[in-house]
DNA sequence: TATTTTATGATTGACTTCAGTCATATATTG
DNA sequence: CAATATATGACTGAAGTCAATCATAAAATA
């Protein structure tokens, strides 16, 4: 029988509620807490992980983790696999005891989760990215530094004017970014500001190491970044004769294709 | 075949920490990441739940909430309950479309609390308090602000030199922060750093609302932090009488006894 | 070196979960 | 009021998970 609208989302709000609360909840105690059937119990969860509340798990659910990053989390199940192999790549680059920033977005998760796995001692890392920090702090050795701004929840990230201000407190070393697109022109992303923060990082930096999957190739996004003059180092997994670079005077920088 | 005991514990350490990464992993990740049959992953699933490092689940295993920040949140457990009084007066006096700093510590994360239940429209929150971040983001017409510096984990700060100087780009109304005693002299603190920090928060804040359990009445603490001169608004649940503001000329704030 | 201990993988049967299909009752819409 | 849309529960087979048992090989111990 038909349910009024109310009544399905009042319930499923609860369910989101319950998991919130106990983290884990077997279907089983889904259908007797909420007095519905299995089936319904699973036409819920699955609503509430299409609108990406939770993430669903053999059993069961999560919310815990997949609330504070939600559409961050998604992302990265994705596409982890592919950036592992640039991730090691820019992990062997990094120097003990250098200061690194490192992007927000998953390239550079990756990256991240392989400097965790091979920790180099004495590395400072500063990062608006709130999935990194979580994730590298408490590793031996390495301290994190987050920027100000305001916190973003849905990308797990810090941003504001606050955030390139507060940048420039920090002489970093190597600067391991990602872009949304890259052509002969250079690197673009899809956001003003976060460009205008990239551009303020690229000034500080030392080394800019940019660290782009195959599929960015030949793409634009709405704004330009940077000329391929500030790339020192350029890792991809695209065929290295395809890279745009190859016809480039400006660029000088090393290229790792793999 | 029988293994090393250096080898079976150094993969379980492993398997901690991949969890902690992950947070969810189905067994038959487990497995194929580890290079493990399916009955040893459970035998090591098993012994971590032994140890109280995850709780399992069906399908896989979930690393504790509490390991997230795990000195601050045995605090909160213990503390929280007097700390709600105090809180619940703390909330009313926040103003829609104020700009308010919240001091790191239970106290005003019971504060934050009250806030979730009870949001104020148009509120800023500052703070260097990740949990009280955590906590208060995603609430509608909320936003928050992190302030930069070092990460530090266990007790869910952010601390250090770029603190102080990043604080200094908020403009902020009122302040709400808390301290570990206080006495006829005035408030006091147990590290030197962190008082450097809440005094740039008082020079910048129009108004300062402090937070004092009675257990703190006529304790001190290694570090003097600030006279009454500077307290607008104190909120206790000490008996009034016997408040130190009573024989201070110095203050001229409010007080809230309960 | 000989003996004991134990970590492991394979196998088993019971149990749980899952996605899909279908009939039905009720809310919603016209 | 009639027609439509849809939320639900029951049922299904397939797949995943679990705890227990057992033989084995390598580490630990004597």
């Amino acid at each position: 029988m038909k349910v009024a609208y109310e009544l399905v989302n009042a319930r499923r709000e609860k369910l989101a509620q319950m998991l919130q609360d106990q983290a884990y909840i077997p279907i089983s105690n889904v259908c007797s807490q909420l007095n519905i059937s299995e089936a319904t119990a699973r036409r819920d969860l699955a609503f509430l992980e299409a609108n990406q509340r939770i993430v669903r798990t053999y059993g069961g659910a999560l919310v815990e983790y997949n609330q504070k990053f939600p559409s961050f989390l998604e992302r990265q199940q994705v596409e982890l696999k592919g950036k592992k192999k640039l991730a090691k790549v820019a992990r062997d680059l990094i120097i003990p005891k250098s200061t690194c920033f490192f992007d927000a977005g998953t390239t550079i998760y990756a990256l991240a989760f392989e400097l965790k796995q091979k920790p180099v001692e004495g590395v400072k890392i500063v990062t608006n990215s709130l999935p990194i920090a979580e994730l590298m702090t408490g590793v031996q050795g390495i301290e994190v530094h987050l920027l100000a701004g305001q916190y973003l929840h849905r990308q797990g990230v810090i941003f504001g004017e606050a955030t390139v201000k507060t940048v420039r407190f920090y002489d970093i070393d190597d600067a391991f970014m990602s872009a949304e697109g890259f052509d002969q022109k250079g690197l673009w992303n899809s956001d003003a500001t976060v460009v205008e923060f990239q551009r303020q990082v690229i000034r500080q930096s030392s080394r800019k190491v940019f660290c782009l999957g195959a599929e960015k190739m030949g793409k634009r996004a709405p704004v330009f970044l940077s000329d391929w003059g500030n790339v020192n180092v350029l890792i991809s997994d695209a065929i290295s004769s395809d890279l745009p670079v190859y016809s480039q005077a400006q660029f000088k920088g090393k290229i790792f294709s793999i």
